[in-house]
RNA sequence: GCGCCUGUAGCUCAGAUGGAUAGAGCAACGGACUUCUAAUCCGUAGGUCGCAGGUUCGAAUCCUGCCAGGCGUACCA
């Protein structure tokens, strides 16, 4: 629709310079947009204000010699006008609108995708978390945000790959296994002190016991350093799997799990060593291996391989990202914690080091979630071990609350999350305000088969020419940009926020209008349009991976 | 100190590429169920878009300075 439009006005431009109403060629796109005032009219265009310095011109005249070399051989437009100070005004001819409602039960499940991706090959990698203990709510939000743009940017055309990536070398495993070696130990009675730098949480002591009950004593004969490294090896693959559970209840799944050892095992690391050397990327200062990351505008170099010999983080990740590329993704996006955006800097210089460019690679920050129960923070400490899992947070609220609150707001925002509004179906919980449209819905079209109304084929469509009818059709007309937009920028919360905005239209239009009616006409009409929308909201959500129930 | 992010109604937040009278929800107040689900709807009230300058036809949006909050600034992860 808006593309016709656009077309019509570009060859409006075309035609009155060629004429020679016009002075200047101007093929500047004009922006076309739907005002916030309905009176404004269905669009408007501000090409002739933008034109009024190229065309040397007032943009009233501008807009006036415009109209009058426009064609428009479809008739989809009812008038123009030229309004305020130099806005042009369209009013679309009802009948023009149509055509979207027959576009979106055509396209039914497809409706609002496109191919901007042209199947580029995007890996996006999420969650992440260490395997050292359970999943939180903070995890929580990272996984339905990367769910969430991994859908979009799929229904957009990309080529879009899920990935998680393990932490499973390096000090935080160590310690780890030393964490449950030490508390098993403490099961025979040989207590030592525990150290505040081990993981506190009560599953500590869990995976000491299974430990025990697996084959008793067995650890304390070998040797400690054996011992813990048995304890970390064991209970990373329990945490993992209990990670990968609490996933799978939130219904995030992965396309591959990519363990960070398996980088030394093939020796991806030390190849990117000699890579890094070779090309002079890296080279040796106070006893350490430093990674030139300055050269591409971060504020420093960067250690990659300590003086003690220990790679840092770092390391492992420059080799991660490059292998990421040579699997044959052309862009990767990153999804972390906001806390790590000191990170960014470095690591987007790395990748500039393996000759790609910096819109190769994006990083979504996803700021921190405060956990609230009735407007009062819930303790959440690491450190001690207290804090609320996500894994709680299912179970008490649900997945679909949780996905939907977790992408209502922009993942740059702070996000308070409260357990007691989750769990209301209210407005307060959009969730189920926008499921509920869903379900009223396929009530209404149960109720209709039972009566055989049936929404195809009607004889016209002319019955759906309220402001109401128009106002849904309009908002529906919406959903492509908007998804387009969500993924260009990343932005799953746009698709949250279209869709609020639709059931509000929706159930404002439910208690006006009946859709059955005994005028058959006007019943197949309202049903057609009410399908429509039932659709939409279904694509929506399903791009949040939320349900679209049925019924309540 | 330096860097990044944030500051919009009492609260929680939307407002892409500058556009017309800045929008929702919650909370407050007043209304609507003989109906396809009231998990809904309608109405009222609520604003110096942190502050001050600048850019221009036009700024919540762009630029500069300041104020407040968060985060980062490791041979931590």
């Amino acid at each position: 629709m808006k593309k016709q439009l656009e077309a019509i006005i570009l060859s409006a431009l075309d035609k009155a310079y060629k004429k020679g109403a016009l002075p200047s060629q101007n093929n500047q796109t004009p922006l076309i947009e739907v005002p916030r005032q309905e009176s404004h009219g269905d669009f408007s265009s501000n090409i002739a204000m933008v034109s009024a310095s190229i065309q040397k011109m007032p943009p009233a005249k501008i807009a006036t010699i415009l109209l009058d070399h426009i064609d428009d051989p479809e008739g989809i437009i009812d008038k123009a006008d030229i309004a305020g100070p130099g806005f042009i005004n369209f009013h679309l001819n009802p009948e023009a609108w149509f055509s979207i409602l027959k576009n979106v039960h055509e396209q039914k499940d497809r409706y609002g995708s496109c191919n901007i991706g042209q199947q580029e090959r995007i890996m996006i990698e999420f969650v992440s978390a260490n395997p050292t203990g359970p999943l939180h709510v903070g995890h929580g939000r990272g996984a339905a945000v990367g769910d969430s743009i991994a859908k979009i940017l799929s229904f957009c055309g990309y080529d879009v790959k899920k990935e998680y990536y393990i932490n499973d070398s390096g000090r935080q495993i160590q310690t780890l296994g030393r964490s449950v070696y030490l508390r098993y130990c403490e099961l025979f009675g040989k207590a030592e002190a525990y150290p505040e730098d081990c993981y506190q949480g009560d599953y500590i002591r869990e995976l000491a016991i299974q430990e025990k009950n697996k084959k008793n004593s067995y650890l304390l004969d070998m040797k400690s350093d054996d011992a813990v490294s048995t304890c970390a090896h064991t209970a990373a693959k329990k945490i993992l799997e209990g990670i990968r559970d609490d996933l799978n209840a939130f219904r995030v799944e992965f396309d591959t799990w990519f363990s960070e050892q398996s980088l030394y095992d093939t020796n991806k690391v030390q190849e990117t060593f000699h890579w890094a050397r070779k090309k002079d990327f890296a080279y040796d200062k106070e006893g350490a291996i430093w990674f030139r990351t300055e050269k591409w505008g971060d504020e420093k170099d960067r250690v990659i391989c300590k003086k003690n010999g220990q790679n840092t983080y770092f390391a492992s990740d420059i080799a991660y990202h490059k292998d990421k590329f040579e699997r044959g993704f052309t862009r990767l996006i990153d999804v972390w914690g906001a806390d790590h955006h000191g990170y960014i800097e470095r690591m987007s210089a790395a990748i500039e080091s393996f000759g790609k460019k910096r819109n190769q690679f994006n990083v979504v920050l996803v700021q921190l979630v405060n956990l609230l129960r009735d407007g009062e923070p819930v303790a959440m400490s690491t450190r001690a071990g207290e804090f609320v899992t996500l894994k709680d947070v299912i179970d008490e609220v649900g997945s679909d609350a949780c996905r939907f609150i977790f992408l209502m707001r922009h993942h740059d925002s702070p996000l308070d999350f409260d357990l007691e509004v989750a769990k209301k179906q209210t407005n307060d919980n959009p969730v189920f305000y926008v499921q509920y449209v869903h379900a009223r819905i396929s009530s209404i079209v149960k109720k209709a088969q039972q009566e055989n109304s049936v929404a195809t084929d009607c004889d016209t469509l002319s019955v759906l020419n309220t402001p109401d009818d128009l106002r849904l059709i309009k908002s529906m007309a919406e959903f492509p940009d908007i998804v387009r937009l969500s993924a260009e920028r990343l932005e799953p919360h746009r698709v949250a926020y279209y869709l609020m905005n639709v059931a509000s239209l929706f159930h404002n239009y439910y208690n006006k209008n009946r859709v059955i009616t005994d005028d058959s006409a006007l019943t197949c009409g309202r049903l057609y349009l009410v399908k429509a929308v039932q659709i939409i909201i279904k694509n929506g959500l399903t791009l949040l991976g939320v349900h679209a129930p049925e019924s309540m």
